[in-house]
DNA sequence: CTCTTGACGCAAT
DNA sequence: CATTGCGCCAAGA
């Protein structure tokens, strides 16, 4: 079993979430997947936590069911929401409205 | 070394 | 839809 660069991963996990669209959202599983760690969603989270006041668009991550889950970790637990409702995504309860449309999928999108 | 803690995921109920 | 339980694994106490 090899160990994980931790270093290696988190550059990765950046620049999946450069790269989902405006209006669009993917989630902590999926960019997990797509890095090559199935199993380390807990750790994508972690990662974006850590990452939270950096120039990337980490509003456009959420659980598998399309919740804001991270919400509590922005200056205001509103200011995803309001970010998303900017790029035109509805949320409701703290949930990605339309999820199924909303939904991108690096693996797919990528061709990987 | 052991125990707990997560911006999680998924199947079962 | 809501709840429960269990698997997962790096980090920190």
């Amino acid at each position: 079993m090899i160990k994980i660069d931790s270093k290696e991963f988190e550059h990765t996990v950046y620049e999946i979430v450069c790269l989902i669209p405006k209006g669009r959202a993917t989630s902590y599983g999926a960019i997990a997947k797509a890095i090559g760690y199935p199993n380390l969603s807990r750790m994508v989270g972690k990662t974006l936590a850590h990452a939270s006041e950096m120039k990337i668009p980490v509003h456009r991550v959420v659980n598998s069911k399309g919740i804001l889950s991270g919400r509590e970790a922005f200056k205001h637990p509103t200011t995803q929401q309001s970010l998303l409702e900017a790029e035109d995504v509805i949320v409701r309860n703290n949930k990605i409205q339309n999820w199924r449309s909303v939904f991108w999928d690096p693996m797919i999108e990528l061709h990987l």
